[in-house]
Formats: C-alpha cells, structure tokens, sequence
DNA sequence: GAAGATTGACCCATCAATCTTA
DNA sequence: TAAGATTGATGGGTCAATCTTC
C-alpha cells in the first residue's frame, strides 16, 4: 500500500479535534450513567422517547427515527424492541404506507421520559453549558452548521 | 419518582448541545468506515497505534493507555488482545512493577499506522477542519479546556 | 427493481468478580 | 487493603441478507 507523505496536524488542528473527541466521551459516558442510575434508562433509550415526543401524534416511521436519532436502521429496530417490552413504545401499521411501521410513545413512556427529564437537563447542564457563555454558544451553533449543515436543527 | 419542572434547554443551548452530538457522530462514523474499506483497520485499533507511537520507547502500561484512549481497561485488554494476534503489539512485563504490563508497538505495527496515516489524516481534514478557520479551531480548543480542562492536551 | 423493516452472524464495549503483586 | 490486569456474562451495535410492499 502507498503510503505517501503526508503533513501532520497542527497544534491548533488536533487540539480542536481531540478536545471534540475527549469531550463528547466524557460527556456521554457520564449522562449515560446518571439516566441508568437514577432511572435505569440508558442515554440511548430517552433520545428516541424524546424525540417521539415532539413528533406530531407522539409517532414517526421507523426510518425517520432511526435517522434522527442517529442510529442504523437495525439497530432502531433492536432498541425498539426493547421499548416495546418495556411498555414505552408500540408498533403500529403505517396509514399511507404498508411498508411502513410507526412507533408511537405510549402513555407509560411518556411517563418515564416526564420522570427522567430532570436528571438529563441536570446533567447537560453541570458537565456542558455551565461552563459555557452565550457567546460560546452561539459561537458553537455556527461552528456546527459549517461542518455538517443542520447538524444543530 | 419525583419529576420536578425543569427549565428546558433554549434554542441557543440546544443548537450548541445537539450539534455537538450530530457531528461527532457524523464524523467518527465517516472516519471509521474509511480506515476499514481502505485499510481493514477499526478507528479505534489505529488510536491505539498511535497514542503508543508517540509514546517513549513506543511502550505504555495498559492502564495508562486505556485512560488515554478513553477506554475501560477491560475494553483495552479486549481491543489488546486483537492487536496482539495481528502482530501489531506486544505485551511484555513492566520492570519497576511486577504488576504492571507493558504495551509496545512492533515494526510491523508501525508500518501499520504509517499506511493507515494518510488516510486518517485526509479524512479529518475533509470532514472536519476543511470546514473551519484558523479562529475557529482556537475558539474550539478554549471551549473544550473551559469544559473539560485538559481535553485538548 | 427499489424502499421499509427485520433477522442472523458477528464485533465491540462495559460491569462485576477474580487473580496477582505492592 | 489497594492497584494493575484479565476474564465471564451480558448489553448493545453494525453489516449483509431477506421478506414484504411500492
């Protein structure tokens, strides 16, 4: 294999780029972890409960979710195997599309999302935006949007 | 459970938080699907490389260097254990502590990451630095030392 | 034939328990 | 008793193949 030459980073190129890394590890590692413990609902589960709770009708196709939530589609249908025995999503036919199947939040895993709210907005909150200004954030926003346009939407 | 009301996160917080998420995930899916189709090397055996590249006598303790490649130690002797069957590292005793174990990168390991590099580093800029100014990147490395102090390191 | 969703095989990571040495 | 490292059990993720419907 060819392996030319190649210019290494710089001191400012790798300090944006592994603070990017060492960060979102802390920051995941430690949210997920405060969900199981306080609510035995790891990080992953209370992003899709989230994000069908502000889809019209609490429900969205499962290629939709899996999308938003950033997952692969096989992967969506295996954490949503899980919520549904748990009680917290149901699987429903599609009206426009029998291809299709809609996940939709029940009233218990509305509930759940009610109760472990908290801890998560804690938690983002003490690890993340406490130690930023608005300044920061606005400054990150834009940040984001330039490397991967809607990444902030 | 208690659920108390909890301010949620404005749009300013949820831009900077949730972009934060979308491209980090973007990106390491990006970055890891091209080591693999071009080098059949995970993005996480070539951080391995790379950290004990660097490293004095291309050695580290195996505690060490889970801690620097944000690894659970259980999870580096796994990974370890996969890069010593492809003859890329080597374990050997630590002399000042029987305990210890000592990680080193063989030739042929570092012929490995000397390959690899290239590709790594292109994707990086592409997916990455390209789109982000000189400013930027020193915005960046502050907000990560305010965050988490030594993230940048 | 292409898209939505699931399944099977497999990879990879963590936690808790264990073993050895300090 | 604590620290370094590994192992067993388990949870969770991806890719490739498959089935159904468009």
């Amino acid at each position: 294999v060819q392996a030319p030459v190649v210019h290494p980073l710089s001191a400012a190129e790798l300090a944006a780029w592994r603070g990017l890394l060492r960060v979102h590890a802390r920051l995941v590692r430690e949210l997920d972890r405060e969900l199981r413990e306080a609510h035995a609902l790891p990080l992953r589960e209370y992003e899709v409960l989230l994000v069908l709770e502000s889809a019209p009708g609490r429900a969205l196709r499962m290629s939709e979710l899996a999308d938003l939530v950033l997952l692969s589609h096989s992967g969506l249908t295996r954490l949503a195997d899980r919520l549904e025995r748990a009680g917290y999503v149901e699987r429903g036919p599609c009206a426009t599309d029998r291809r299709g199947l809609l996940a939709r939040l029940t009233d218990k895993g509305a509930e759940r999302l009610r109760e472990a709210r908290p801890t998560h907005l804690a938690g983002v909150r003490e690890w993340f935006l406490s130690h930023l200004s608005g300044a920061d954030l606005e400054y990150l926003a834009g940040a984001w949007e330039r490397v991967d346009p809607g990444a902030s939407a």
